[in-house]
DNA sequence: GTTCATTACGGATTCCGTAAGGATG
DNA sequence: CATCCTTACGGAATCCGTAATGAAC
């Protein structure tokens, strides 16, 4: 058994049993990674993959578990990798953040200006995308972290560090009937048209369970990925907005009103997702700690080592998670 | 990185950092392991063991993180060969268990009968050895189970299954004075010379805890790891024995009279000690539900899947271990 | 002087890429 | 017929064992 006949296996797998496009994502032949998955389908005495005549057409019971196994090797070899850079030199290496765009545009800015001071030496990379996406590739182990407020709950793997919680606003023209209102109510949103996230993203569930309880129709005649392009429609006057209160800026968007909506809709809690058996380096902990400061090493350490999520969110009960 | 290259470091960790006798091990040549450990060190940039001149002197720290991660790998890897074997004919295969006397020589033979008739192609090997010997073996994964009533919980990577509780019982030749006694005291016991097991062996703390507590002074003039033994002193009239009742056999020891001695020391408990990462083919599984009908498939994996020990001795707080 | 790890070297094996073959949809 | 896996083959790299070297105790 070699490392490279498990990690074809693997990537096999993860490719939708085409070996062909798995040897090209490999930058090696596609005989290759054939005869290495016969040598181990040989050596041990069990298919790992069903053929139908020279198609591979799914795991056997025997591959699947093998693969599950296969998987956590993997995640030890690249751990070991991991080990080895921290010790060659702690302040070298990458840092790969998956996260969406209301995260790198309002929240990260100033955290990565710090870190980037504080690490030269490291190679710091951000991938926006939506929060699946990001949530895939974090459990994938592209993106060491992903930083998002929804759908990192779905992957198993994934470790999710309650960072802070936030609440919304509701933007409005100077010029609107509710600009002066003082105290809004969800009846007075909803006779308007709504300008907001498309759903899934930055805490849109929220939104429609507001709304729901209340028995009250909102009219949404648009919905964007991101603040600012809600922006864009609320000032030519489409309809008001409703935002992470974190996506107003004070000088920038002058020209409208942040009417407080925290007593409307239930928080939302950004959370920062990492794979289970990922090797953190010591940059990977500092970053995070930047972001949400009751992260210390340690806690992130103690939470890594829970198998189950209620475990991980029992506990965070006992830390306050700060408001943004 | 190379699979062996781990199992070369991890071996020469555990032979005490002597690759020659490391090489003598595993059949190879130690050149062969000198150079890929260097490959190793250099592929990773950093060194694993510190050298001093040309000797091992001990793992680095980075190492020792290493040598963890290894061993996981290498465990991992079994579980790989384990599956394959369990699919290839789960009827063939090795059992081998690591057990004390007392165990093979009165808890054991009945179960193994019965196993045997069961799986006919199963090799089936028992290591007898002391506690600590047996614990041993069962954590460096020479023994797929260990069973025992020590030494057991010494282990961090040992899952201990309770199988069940037990008593003792005192052994007196018919023309002892004690020969009649209804129920015994420890003071009577106390009174006369005692002949029991070697500490460390067969829930010996347990006796020496009950004369302790009682503030009494026992006079214990021979200790045997095995009852045959002591009883063979017991019968020459050196003193009273003190053995596991279960050690009584009502036939072949009628020249001898057994009183009971459970309301006098603590009762003990037997465990079967598995490593946590071990992969447990379906008839090992079986074994242990001979040896201990609670032992269900599943209830053993929930054990195994449990981190620490205090959530292991939670989970079987619900069950009723049977005496014996 | 013995033990022990490193270096050097040659033979066997293994690995990998190209090219051809055959099955599937 | 286009896609995809398998087999065949040759060159390159790797692995492994023997022998020699040198440092540590």
């Amino acid at each position: 058994m070699k490392l490279q006949q498990l990690r074809y296996i693997w990537e096999v797998s993860q490719h939708g049993l085409n070996v062909s496009a798995t040897a090209e994502s490999l930058l090696t032949s596609q005989p290759g990674i054939s005869k290495q998955m016969r040598l181990l389908e040989e050596e041990l005495g069990v298919p790992i993959f069903a053929r139908n005549g020279k198609h591979l057409t799914s795991a056997t019971p025997a591959g699947e578990e093998i693969l599950r196994v296969a998987g956590e090797i993997l995640d030890r070899v690249s751990q070991i990798r991991g080990i080895a850079d921290e010790y060659c030199d702690p302040e070298k290496g990458i840092l790969s953040i998956a996260t969406t765009h209301t995260q790198a545009r309002y929240a990260l800015p100033s955290i990565v200006e710090t870190f980037i001071r504080r690490y030269p030496q490291v190679t710091l990379t951000i991938h926006q995308g939506t929060p699946n996406q990001i949530s895939d590739l974090a459990a994938k182990g592209i993106a060491d972290i992903a930083i998002a407020t929804e759908a990192l709950e779905l992957y198993d793997n994934l470790v999710m560090l309650p960072c802070y919680r936030w609440n919304r606003c509701v933007l409005v023209r100077r010029d609107h009937p509710l600009a002066e209102t003082k105290k809004l109510s969800l009846e007075q949103i909803a006779a308007f048209p709504i300008v907001t996230y498309v759903f899934g993203f930055t805490g849109r569930s929220r939104l429609d369970e507001a709304f729901d309880s209340a028995g009250l129709e909102s009219r949404v005649v648009l919905t964007a990925v991101d603040a600012d392009v809600i922006k864009t429609y609320v000032r030519s006057g489409l309809g008001i907005g409703i935002v992470a209160k974190m996506a107003y800026d004070q000088e920038a968007d002058k020209d409208l009103v942040a009417l407080d909506a925290a007593h409307l809709f239930g928080e939302s809690l950004t959370h920062i997702g990492v794979r289970r058996d990922k090797f953190l380096r010591g940059y990977m902990y500092d970053f995070m700690e930047l972001f949400a400061s009751h992260l210390s090493q340690e806690l992130i350490n103690r939470a890594m080592n829970l198998k189950n999520k209620q475990d991980v969110a029992r506990l965070f009960e006992d830390y306050e998670i700060p408001a943004k």
